[in-house]
DNA sequence: AATATGTTCATTTTT
DNA sequence: TGAACATATT
């Protein structure tokens, strides 16, 4: 078998054939990763190595199964264990999750369960939440849990109400958890963690069974993480972690970028290969992600080899809603398709958060284009699937109380929330769980006629499964939808709409429980059935069929497209609004766009609407990070003008936006009769940008149009144009924030920060304060800029004044303007 | 317990 | 903008 180096590059090959010792693979994207993690695999194996040996883990089942897949078709089937973190710590837990108190056939809950739990154990845990905000604690909680902090090891006096709160809930929490015996996605992490930490024989014992780790985007690990490979390759340091920090962007979810900046750190002696050539992108392509991500200060320097012949450029477009977005986008794609250049599969569209889809799907749809949602609602969250799914897992765990509220009354049948207030007692006072104290309950005729009823169905109902169980799923699963009249039941609730997908995606989980039936013998799947769609993603639905793919920026990594769209580059949206404040977030949005620049193989457009969301209301500026590409080698191109109705153009809007876009005069003069008007940025003629460079710096006589619906901005109405003084002017936020209203007297836009937010070249901002620029200050006086810093309303510039004095403003506060 | 109507409220990313 | 939540009504 001597192909298993055949093809590859001399670092590839470098990285495949170290056998011993650590190993870090710094691997840009489409440098071909994959492909040297599995021939390294292979490699090992072709070395005599036992498969058993091997462990080798990822973040996604698709990650998983694609790596599966292909060391399969090198060396044929073998029993290396190749899994996700979370896949392989629940297989951990089953075998020695007695060690924190779990018995085997524990439950994994996911988010909404979690929730769901969490929310008991507040009202357990006596806390008020009248001043804290439920998400807050669940953050915390979840932080602590990705830092594999159990509730034991909580010690510092803990400072502040939301600690205070948390120091109360969180051990309410486990607790909870446990007399459920159950886990939430965390706790695989953690309780893994704390096992390997506090035993250490069984800590040795695993590290020299896998003597050999492999973890792939070893970035995006956490501490909790971090604790599990290192516990595993402390005797037997033969890990290879392959990652790119450039691809960090689960920072918010625990993931510590500082794992792989700090890996040659840990273990000594690492071996570090840099596959820095890439085979995916057209050198365009890399340029524009380059030239972006260079933008990032914490980062190791890398770069980008291009080795696919020059394409088309990157274009950057800007529309003028969102609708106006999807809607040409969609047409190219069509257009693409008719010539047959294209198929429908070699599209995607990535965006920031799943709501922007919404009008994509509408476009696409109504143009007959086959596409898939990745993301979003998914199948596993569906009110059918979860009903019956819950179940099967109170079959599985009896002691899964969670599981039993949500089914005891599903369909209804008189076991009311009265009725389960007695047996939440009986349960609590004696310590039981919420099943057996509906027996007692039941026995002890607590009940009244209609609830004892109830609970007798239902407990003969769930006996029958519980029966079931030793024959197959779908059998349990096909009694249970007979003996309940579910789809009926289901139907008849959700009323007029003839919603024929209930019935479709039970029939799904049927399919999926007839092929572990298939698999298994007898009953013996229940427990893996059950955890397999607890740890499924919605990554993993990913179809080959052939449609264009929606998806997050998140969901992309890891994927490739020959035609990518990256819609709503547009401050506040992509470096997200709640990261602006902070540089470390600022760099992972900038990562986020990094890793959907380089998804794209042939063709990339990136762009960008002036209005987006309810009915338009909302205003969008371009996305600063454009800023950061390389433009002039790109197209920039300006669709914000023509195809709106009624020569709607940017003028229609409050006056203030006027300033964003060359004026209307210029716009069809340019245009003529087409369409729609292109403009591309000339670098050789200078003159012909001018005009986007420039007009804006004088402001149009702007009508004030907006009528005053003064109610409550009492004083700004008098002196709309008249910037106070000095920095503690009030100047209203840019953004409009309540109910998409500007505020009024915007006509006179004077202040730093409108000038520097708010003007746009193509759509493009300009900072109008740099260094050099003269200004003025009603105060001051004359004065030159030295240095502008900061982003958004943190923007300051430092000024010398002609007196010589130097001092800095607040862009967003100053009044100062361009001399 | 189920429906009707009103009100608030968000709007990141996910194993 | 609509979805999710809350209250009122039968």
């Amino acid at each position: 078998m001597g192909g298993i180096l055949d093809g590859l590059n001399e670092s590839q090959r470098a990285a495949v054939t170290h056998v011993d010792g650590p190993l870090l693979t710094l691997a840009g994207p489409g440098s071909g990763k994959t492909r040297v993690v599995t021939h390294r695999i292979a490699y090992l194996l072709e070395q005599g190595i036992s498969p058993y040996s091997i462990l080798a883990l990822t973040f996604t089942n698709k990650a998983a199964q694609e790596m599966k897949h292909r060391v399969v078709r090198i060396v044929g089937e073998t029993n290396v264990w190749m899994g996700t973190f979370h896949g392989y710590c629940a297989r951990f837990l089953r075998r020695y999750g007695n060690l924190v108190g779990l018995k085997d056939n524990f439950t994994i809950f996911d988010a909404d369960d979690a929730k769901s739990a969490l929310e008991e154990a507040v009202g357990i845990a006596g806390v008020s939440l009248t001043h804290l905000k439920f998400p807050e604690i669940s953050k915390s909680v979840g932080q602590l849990k990705n830092r594999a902090i159990t509730p034991e090891m909580l010690q510092s006096a803990p400072s502040g109400a939301l600690e205070v709160a948390v120091r109360k809930i969180y051990p309410a929490y486990q607790k909870l958890l446990l007399t459920n015996n159950a886990v939430d996605f965390d706790d695989l992490l953690m309780h893994t963690a704390t096992i390997l930490r506090t035993n250490e024989d069984l800590r040795a014992d695993l590290d020299s069974k896998h003597e050999y780790v492999l973890v792939d985007e070893y970035q995006d690990t956490n501490l909790a993480q971090y604790l599990i490979v290192r516990g595993l390759s402390l005797n037997y340091p033969n890990i290879n972690v392959t990652g790119d920090p450039d691809q960090s962007i689960y920072g918010w979810r625990g993931a510590d970028i500082g794992n792989i900046l700090n890996f040659e750190r840990d273990y000594p002696n690492v071996a570090t290969v840099r596959l820095e050539e890439n085979y995916r992108s057209t050198p365009e392509i890399l340029s524009a992600a380059d030239c972006l991500i260079s933008c990032n200060v914490r980062r190791k320097a890398k770069r980008l080899i291009p080795t696919l012949p020059s394409g088309q450029k990157v274009l950057i477009c800007s529309y003028a809603t969102a609708k106006e977005e999807a809607d040409d986008i969609s047409d190219q794609i069509v257009q693409h398709v008719l010539d047959g250049t294209r198929e429908p599969k070699d599209f995607a569209v990535l965006y920031r958060t799943n709501a922007h889809s919404r009008l994509f799907e509408q476009a696409l749809m109504r143009r007959k284009i086959p596409y898939q949602l990745i993301g979003g609602f998914r199948f596993y969250q569906r009110q059918e699937i979860r009903d019956l799914v819950a179940y099967l897992r109170l079959v599985n765990n009896p002691e899964d109380d969670v599981s039993f509220r949500r089914v005891v009354n599903v369909p209804p049948r008189g076991l009311g929330d009265k009725s389960l207030q007695q047996v939440t007692e009986l349960s609590r006072s004696r310590g039981i769980s919420m099943l057996v104290a509906l027996r007692a309950a039941l026995e002890r005729g607590m009940l009244s006629k209609k609830a004892l009823s109830g609970a007798r169905t239902f407990l003969e109902l769930y006996d029958r499964l519980v029966h079931l169980s030793g024959d197959s799923i779908v059998a349990m699963l096909e009694h249970l939808l007979k003996a309940t009249n579910y789809i009926e039941y289901l139907s008849g609730k959700k009323s007029d709409q003839a919603d024929d997908s209930v019935q479709s995606n039970v029939q799904e989980l049927l399919a999926d429980a007839e092929e572990k039936d298939s698999l298994m013998s007898d009953g013996e799947g229940l427990q893996q059935f059950l955890e397999q769609i607890s740890l499924a993603s919605d990554t993993d639905n990913l179809k080959s069929d052939n449609r264009v793919t929606l998806m997050t920026l998140h969901a992309a990594k890891g994927l490739e497209f020959e035609n990518v769209y990256i819609i709503a580059v547009e401050q506040d949206v992509l470096p997200h609004a709640r990261s602006k404040h902070d540089a470390a977030q600022m760099e992972e949005e900038r990562r986020l766009f990094f890793v959907g620049i380089t998804r794209a193989k042939q063709a990339l457009q990136i762009s960008n609407a002036s209005s987006r969301g309810f009915g338009g209301s909302k205003m969008g500026c371009p996305s600063p990070f454009l800023l950061e590409l390389p433009r002039a080698e790109m197209s920039v191109v300006d669709k914000t003008g023509a195809r709106a109705p009624g020569g709607r153009g940017p003028w229609s809007r409050d006056g203030f936006w006027a300033s964003e876009w060359i004026s209307e005069d210029e716009v069809s003069q340019e245009v003529g009769g087409e369409d729609f008007e292109v403009v591309r940025w000339d670098d050789q003629d200078p003159d012909a940008n001018r005009a986007f460079v420039e007009p804006s710096y004088e402001l149009p006589d702007l009508p004030p149009k907006r009528p005053k619906k003064s109610r409550d901005d009492k004083k700004d109405q008098g002196h709309p144009n008249d910037p106070a003084e000095d920095q503690q002017v009030e100047i209203q936020e840019m953004s409009p924030k309540k109910g998409g209203k500007l505020p009024a007297g915007l006509a006179g836009i004077k202040s730093g920060a409108e000038l520097n937010t708010s003007t746009t070249l193509a759509g493009i901002p300009v900072d109008y304060f740099k260094a050099g620029t003269r200004i003025t200050h009603p105060r001051y006086g004359l004065g030159v800029v030295v240095t502008v810093d900061g982003f958004g309303p943190k923007r300051v510039a430092k000024i010398e004044f002609d007196d010589g004095e130097t001092k800095s403003f607040q862009l967003s506060k100053a009044p100062i303007d361009v001399a």
